[in-house]
DNA sequence: TCCTCTCCTTGCTT
DNA sequence: AAAGCAAGGAGAG
């Protein structure tokens, strides 16, 4: 086992169950509560020391004998340990909704995920539930992923791109991923034979990698954006769903403007409030964003006069 | 050309 | 128990 000193804010549990990332699971281990995962196709058992002031945040490392080196560097990469999220929240609390959002949510990071992996967890995002991508998830591992034992954890890494267009998408939707099974099994294949340079996007400028994510079936701006954010190094891009547009609205006021043929817009659209965004909090858009699609989703609200959370 | 409406799978919640 | 709803996208009109 390997220790990981963080020296910055980070709450695991928040982490791994803030909608990002589809394959973190709490799994018991030699009697204790773990998180389970990968890091690319490399599997982790992760657990959070008790945590007093923000500096002496660690994290127990489990990983494959041999591997501990590799893993450290790559969970100081996937935790983003070098983003210095203090000063972001000092920036961010200047706002009260933020300020909110930010007491609630105290060491939420963002991540730097595989893309391929997470560009597959948002194509499969849409109209569905974070319980439901994962379980999507999970059962494309399952079915054609490698195995990758640790510690008694059977699990497998998630399948290549090659591996999910051997499947095809009539595999796909046995495994009940709906309408969703065809854009993965286009993705898939688009990927694997290299017509879709899906690695290389992390070098391009954000305008040119989002219009060429939005060519794929079943990828519009805001999974676009989502998979630009989350894992190819886009801090400009601000995915907005129906938690951040009501967000957007309702605390910011944010109207949608005019039309080209003069009449107001039902909604403002993405451009409009990516704009706004990007001009209200600037380089803090990305973190912004997070806590406000999170805060907006669990926040309490009252409904027939009983006080509920959203899970 | 731009905007809006409807449909698309499945499974959990009310 | 039937209906509503969930990190959207695409095609029709």
């Amino acid at each position: 086992m390997t220790t990981l000193l963080v020296g910055q804010p980070l709450d695991l549990a928040r982490t791994l169950q803030s909608g990002q990332a589809f394959r973190w699971r709490p799994v018991a281990v030699d009697g204790g509560e773990w998180w389970h995962g990968f890091l690319g196709d490399e599997p982790v058992l992760l657990q959070q020391r008790a945590q007093r002031a923000s500096k002496d945040v660690a994290l127990d490392v489990r990983c494959r004998s041999g591997a501990e080196d590799e893993v450290v560097r790559r969970l100081r990469s996937y935790f983003r340990l070098g983003d210095d999220l203090p000063a972001t929240y000092r920036r961010l609390r200047r706002d009260p909704h933020l300020a909110d959002a930010v007491a609630r949510l105290h060491g939420m990071r963002l991540l730097r995920q595989e893309p391929w992996e997470c560009l597959v967890g948002f194509l499969c995002s849409g109209h569905n539930n974070v319980k439901r991508i994962m379980l999507m998830m999970e059962r494309m591992a399952d079915a054609y992923g490698t195995p990758a034992p640790l510690y008694g954890v059977a699990r497998n890494a998630f399948p290549t791109p090659e591996r999910l267009t051997k499947a095809g998408e009539r595999a796909l939707r046995g495994l009940r991923l709906g309408f969703r099974a065809a854009a993965v099994a286009h993705a898939a294949q688009a990927v694997a034979v290299g017509s879709f340079p899906l690695a290389a996007l992390r070098e391009w400028p954000y305008e040119r990698a989002k219009a060429a994510l939005v060519e794929l079936p079943g990828v519009g701006e805001k999974i676009a954006d989502c998979v630009l954010l989350c894992s190819l190094e886009k801090p400009e891009a601000f995915p907005v769903d129906r938690w951040v547009r009501r967000a957007v609205e309702e605390w910011y006021g944010v109207k949608p403007g005019m039309g080209r043929n003069g009449k107001p817009r039902k909604e403002a659209t993405h451009e409009e409030i990516c704009a706004w965004a990007r001009a209200r909090f600037g380089r803090d858009a990305g973190y912004a964003n997070q806590y406000l699609f999170q805060g907006r989703r669990t926040e309490e609200r009252e409904v027939g006069g009983m006080r509920r959370v959203e899970t």
